[in-house]
RNA sequence: GGCCCCGUAGCUCAACUGGAUAGAGUACCACACUACGAAUGUGGCGGUUGCAGGUUCGAAUCUUGCCGGGGUCACCA
């Protein structure tokens, strides 16, 4: 409609308007909930060409358009707003073709480029915590939604299951796990402790231990006491401690935690963990043993999790594989002069000509760090995939700068995809009242297993006390309360603009709400329509009848929901789809409340009414699936 | 300290990318189930959009300065 109206404006311009107008000079938006209407068109820019006010303005646009346009029934102008009517018939047929398409809204499969996306890439040293569930819905969502819109699309992740963090827990497993009667150390087999969450736990007693002997080292210094502590260390050491005199709280706490620093690494066991890295390093066979193991044990647990989670990868990267890549580059990079060598031996790229400092690609001693290896996967990547026209990376806001500086160094490397290439940045999950964010040696991380259990304990409840549960099995409950609870979860973390930081209260347990804005909201409505059409006996033609206001908003948002997809496509934003989905709902829900269906004398009538219900339910499913929610039959 | 992001009702979030009187949920108060599912609906209460200036027909949105919160500036990942 806007189009027709559009097309009808600037084909007689110059009989309007005297000239030519610009095309972004014709702006449409929503009629306001009070004005009657269906759709505005702004006047103000056309003020200025016609030399009259607003109100004389309006008047003649719309004159014109009512003469020129089809199904337009009346006007009104008020202040610089031309308030269009739309006919019913226009609906009507609207919701005709919407009826006839089972996937409405959704392109072609596989007609558009392809594109990658990463998410979750978690470490193998710790379980999955809140974050990673942000991390992984949003990741999930935005690939499904680039699908439905036609994309052919790679859902990845590149695991992080190398370095010194595994090492940590490889080694703290070693020398501190107790023995079992049989002699042997704990395992997810003989303890029954989830795999990733057994590891996590080593990773923690290594942390303990490590701040131990840090804590006494720093006892011994501050006694004068620096036996076998190397000279440079102990200078070191004394010039930080005496530059503490005179200064300001937070200034010392800095230096404090410097001088920390500092005497971790004089612990025995951080030496042995590195001692433990070269070692997997160079293949000892016993070393990497434990690695696969400890590694296969994470796995197994990661696995049950996204199960739960309801996510998938069509293709895993792992930084044990990857992690050399980025040398071949380095070497590259250097003979294009892109890099440069320093006289330790260490690479470096210089930035400042765009505002960024200068970045290591590669240590002095020839190993790899975090962006080498990023450069080399995605290369590698593009090379695995011939098709592939760009990636999105879902990544935490703390790393925006690391994405500008790999985007910049695949440019310069010559690689024109690196356009293509985005960083999905989302807000980082983040305690009430300024406590920052969770931090796992605080014991405040919030555990994505125990939440996702303890949100679908509380559909649980929820659903047995409404009581709709007659004649289902006792397995068709279970599926539907994780359904409930984990459709509740799923969109309370996605309804949020993604690049908003989301604030959680674990202490609270109604910290994800079911009622109101929800994703039970939502799934509710679904089931109240399947329930409404399951007792219609048989549904007739749509005719031509004339709609009640509120049929006719919920048609119009029905006629949005492409539009809608293709924001989100284009702002890899799962929110605009929530936003959406909330809206349509809350109509329906006032459309449902205060107008009957089934006892409608008219048979046109009641026929369009449940036309019109089968189809907000129809995209209710198909833009819940977008958010990876599941909407059930009855609930 | 340099750079980046964010400040909207008590709380959690919207606002179609510069448009009308800034909207929802929640909490609180009051109503509505013998018409189809009350996880709902209808009212009410709640705001100097952090503060101060600038740009223009028009600013929560763009701009400058300040205040407050977070992030980042590693031969960590």
């Amino acid at each position: 409609m806007e189009f027709k109206i559009k097309e009808a404006l600037l084909n007689n311009s110059e009989e309007l308007f005297g000239i030519q107008v610009e095309e972004k000079l014709i702006q449409f938006q929503k009629t306001r909930k009070d004005v009657e209407g269906d759709l505005t068109l702004v006047i103000f820019p056309f003020v200025k060409v016609l030399k009259c006010s607003p109100i004389e303005a309006g008047e003649k646009i719309g004159a014109f358009v009512k003469e020129n346009t089809s199904n337009i029934e009346s006007y009104s102008v008020v202040g610089g707003f031309l308030n269009i009517v739309i006919d019913s018939s226009y609906w009507i047929s609207a919701l005709s073709e919407i009826d006839k398409n089972d996937r409405y809204g959704f392109g072609e499969p596989d007609s558009k480029s392809t594109i990658m996306v990463e998410y979750s890439s978690p470490n193998t040293n710790k379980p999955l915590h809140l974050g990673h569930l942000r991390n992984n819905f949003l990741g999930y969502s935005v690939a499904e939604i680039l699908k439905a819109n036609g994309h052919k699309v790679i859902k990845t992740q590149i695991i992080n299951d190398r370095g010194i963090h595994i090492c940590k827990s490889m080694l703290a497993w070693q020398k501190f796990s107790p023995l079992n009667e049989k002699g042997e150390r704990e395992t997810p087999g003989n303890t029954g402790i989830k795999g990733d969450k057994l590891v996590g736990k080593y990773y923690v007693v290594f942390d303990k231990h490590l701040m131990i002997e840090a804590n006494a080292i720093i006892d011994q210094w501050n006694a004068e006491d620096f036996g076998y502590t190397d000279e440079t260390v102990s200078a070191e050491f004394n010039r930080l401690d005496e530059s503490k005199a005179g200064k300001e709280e937070k200034t010392i706490k800095g230096i404090d935690s410097k001088i920390k620093e500092l005497a971790k690494n004089q612990t025995s066991i951080l030496r042995e963990a590195k001692e433990m890295l070269i070692r997997w390093e160079g293949r000892d066979p016993e070393t990497y043993l434990l690695w696969t193991t400890m590694n296969s044990w994470v796995y197994t647990g990661f696995e049950s999790t996204y199960k739960a989670m309801g996510v998938d990868f069509d293709k895993l990267y792992y930084e044990s594989d990857t992690f050399l890549l980025g040398k071949d580059l380095v070497d590259e990079g250097l003979s294009k002069d892109v890099f440069y060598r320093k006289d330790d031996g260490s690479v470096w790229i210089d930035l400042s000509d765009e505002g960024l400092d200068e970045k290591l690609v590669l240590r002095s001693d020839g190993t790899a760090v975090y962006m080498t290896q990023d450069v080399g996967t995605a290369v590698d990547r593009f090379k695995d995939y011939s098709d592939l026209e760009g990636m999105i990376y879902t990544v935490g806001n703390e790393q925006d700068h690391h994405f500008k500086v790999l985007f910049l160094i695949l440019k310069k490397l010559g690689y024109d995809w690196s356009e293509n290439c985005s960083h999905l940045s989302y807000g980082m999950v983040e305690l009430p009242k300024g406590q920052g964010r969770m931090k796992s040696r605080e014991g405040t991380v919030v555990d994505a297993d125990d939440l996702m259990e303890s949100i679908v304990d509380s559909a649980r409840e929820m659903t047995q006390e409404r009581g709709h549960l007659d004649g289902m099995s006792e397995e068709d409950r279970e599926a539907l309360f994780e359904l409930i609870g984990m459709g509740g979860l799923k969109y309370f973390l996605l309804k949020v603009d993604p690049k908003k930081r989301i604030v959680f209260d674990p202490t609270n347990p109604e910290a994800i709400e079911l009622n109101g804005n929800t994703g039970p909201y939502i799934q509710y409505a679904h089931a109240r329509i399947k329930s409404l059409l399951a007792k219609a006996d048989g549904i007739g033609e749509l005719k031509d009848v004339d709609l009640h206001p509120i049929e006719k908003e919920i048609l119009k948002q029905l006629s949005g929901f492409p539009n809608t997809m293709n924001e989100a496509a284009k702002n890899h934003s799962p929110a605009l789809i929530a936003n959406y989905m909330y809206e349509l709902v809350k109509l329906y829900n006032t459309f449902f409340q205060s107008i009957p269906v089934h006892i409608e004398e008219k048979q046109e009538l009641k026929d369009m009414r449940l036309i019109l219900s089968r189809n907000v339910a129809k995209v209710i499913g198909l833009g819940m699936t977008l958010l990876g929610v599941k909407v059930p039959e009855r609930m």
